[in-house]
DNA sequence: GTCTATAGTCGGATAGAC
DNA sequence: GTCTATCCGACTATAGAC
C-alpha cells in the first residue's frame, strides 16, 4: 500500500498517473509487445510525463507486470459472479446431492460448461477485454514471470472447474488426462476468436470490429458444438 | 532470380548463408517476436556477418517478409501431397459423380476434413514448424504485409477447402456463413495448442515438448469431436 | 560475398529543479 | 508527484577494405 506524504488532490492526480499508464500499457502492450513500444509513446498516449514510469513502477518492465496484475483483477471481477452459482453447482453435483439421475446430472454438467465457454466468448470479443486478451497471448508465445500472476490468479481456477464439469458429464468423478484435453479443445474453439481475427476477418469478409450479432451467432454455435461433443 | 558474378563456391556460400539467416530468423522472430530480435542476435545465431542482412534481403524488415515466403513455401510443399487427393474427393463430391448416397457423402467429408485437421495437428506441433507457426500467430496479432503472403499463398486454399467440405457433409453445395464459422472453431481446437501451450503445459503437467504420444492422443481427440460435431 | 568499423538514431533510466 | 534535461548503451544501416 502506497503512503501518500502529499494533500489529498496530489493522491488523486497520483492515482490518475497510475490508471492512465495501465490503461495506455494494457492497449499498446497488446497491439504492439513489450518491445515493440517505448516508455516515450506510453507516456504520450497516456497524456503523462515519460519518467513517471519510473516513478511509479520501477521500470518498464515493472510497468509490464503491473499490467498482468491489472487484468488479473479486472477478469477476476468480471468471472466472480459467473463462478459463484458455478462453484455451489459443483458442490451439489460432487457431494451434496444424492441419488441424481445420471441423465439429469449430464445435462447440468452440459450447461454448467455452455455458461463458462459463453462468458469465455465474452472476454474474447467484448472491446473492453481486447487488448488484456491480447497480451496475454503474446504472454503464452515467450512466457516470464508474468504468466505465473495470470495463471494462479485466473486461469487455474477457470480449467480446474471446466475440467470437472467435463468429467462429470462422463460420470466419473475424479479428471484425468482425457478430461483435461477435452477442456482444451473447447477452449480452443473459442481462443481462436481472438488470435486468428486477421484470418478471420478475410474468411467471413467480416470488417473490424465483430458486430453484436456476430458475437451471438459464435455462442450458439459454441453451445452447439458442446453439446454435440459431450452429449 | 539473382545471377552471382562469382564462382561456383561463392554462389554456394551465398545460399548457405542466405538459408542460415532465414532459419535463424524464423526460430527467433519466432521465439522473441520482431522488435525483440536484434540484427546482431540474428547474424551472431547464425553464425554470419552482421553486415549480410543487409546485403542479402535489403534490410531486417526484407528478412522479416523473406521469411513469410520462406515458410508459405514449405507449408504448401508439406500440404501439396495432402490436398491433392482431397481436391480429386471435392471434384468427385461436387460434379463428377451423380447419385451417391446421402450417407456415403456425409462420411466421406467428415473422412476428409479429418485428414485435413490431423495434418494441421502435425504442422502446429511438430518441431520442424514450431517457429513457422509462432512467427504465424505473433503476425495475426498485429498484421502487416506479411500476412498478406501467407493469407494468399497458404491459408486461403486450406480454409476454403475445409469449408467446402463442411457444406457438402451437411447436404448443401454452396457454403455460407455458418458453415465458415464452423470451419473456425474445428480449426480452434487444433491451434489451441500451440497458441496456449503455456497454459496447456501447466494443465497437462507436461514438460516441453510434447511427445509423439500426446500427439497421438490428440489426433483422437480431434478425429471424435470432428464426428460428433459433423454426424 | 564477406568483413570491419562507424555513423546516426533511438531506447530506458535518472538526477535534480520545482 | 511531476517535469526537464541528459547520460549512456544498443540498435540498424552502410561505407569501404578485402
Amino acid at each position: 500500500m502506497r503512503i501518500s506524504e502529499h494533500p489529498p488532490s496530489s493522491k488523486n492526480r497520483s492515482e490518475l498517473t497510475r490508471q492512465a499508464l495501465l490503461d495506455s500499457a494494457t492497449r499498446l502492450f497488446g497491439k504492439h509487445g513489450f518491445d515493440a513500444t517505448s516508455n516515450r509513446l506510453l507516456a504520450e498516449h497516456a497524456g503523462v510525463n515519460q519518467a513517471l514510469i519510473g516513478y511509479h513502477f520501477g521500470s518498464k518492465e515493472g510497468l509490464y507486470e503491473a499490467v498482468f496484475e491489472h487484468i488479473a483483477e479486472r477478469l477476476s471481477s468480471h468471472l466472480a459472479p459467473v463462478l459463484l452459482p458455478i462453484e455451489s453447482e459443483l458442490q451439489a453435483l460432487t457431494g451434496g446431492e444424492r441419488d441424481t439421475a445420471k441423465s439429469d446430472v449430464k445435462k447440468r454438467c452440459v450447461n454448467a460448461i455452455s455458461t463458462l465457454l459463453e462468458n469465455y466468448v465474452c472476454i474474447i470479443n467484448f472491446p473492453e477485454f481486447e487488448d488484456s486478451a491480447r497480451v496475454i497471448v503474446r504472454e503464452q508465445l515467450d512466457p516470464s514471470n508474468a504468466f505465473e500472476i495470470m495463471w494462479n490468479k485466473v486461469m487455474h481456477k477457470y480449467m480446474t472447474a471446466l475440467t470437472l464439469f467435463i468429467c462429470l458429464s462422463k460420470g466419473r468423478t475424479a479428471p484425468d488426462q482425457s478430461d483435461r484435453l477435452m477442456s482444451i479443445t473447447l477452449m480452443g474453439q473459442v481462443l481462436v476468436f481472438r488470435v486468428a481475427r486477421a484470418s478471420i476477418n478475410r474468411h467471413m469478409q467480416w470488417e473490424e470490429p465483430h458486430g453484436a450479432d456476430n458475437l451471438e451467432k459464435i455462442q450458439l454455435l459454441i453451445r452447439s458444438n458442446i453439446k454435440k461433443i459431450l452429449d
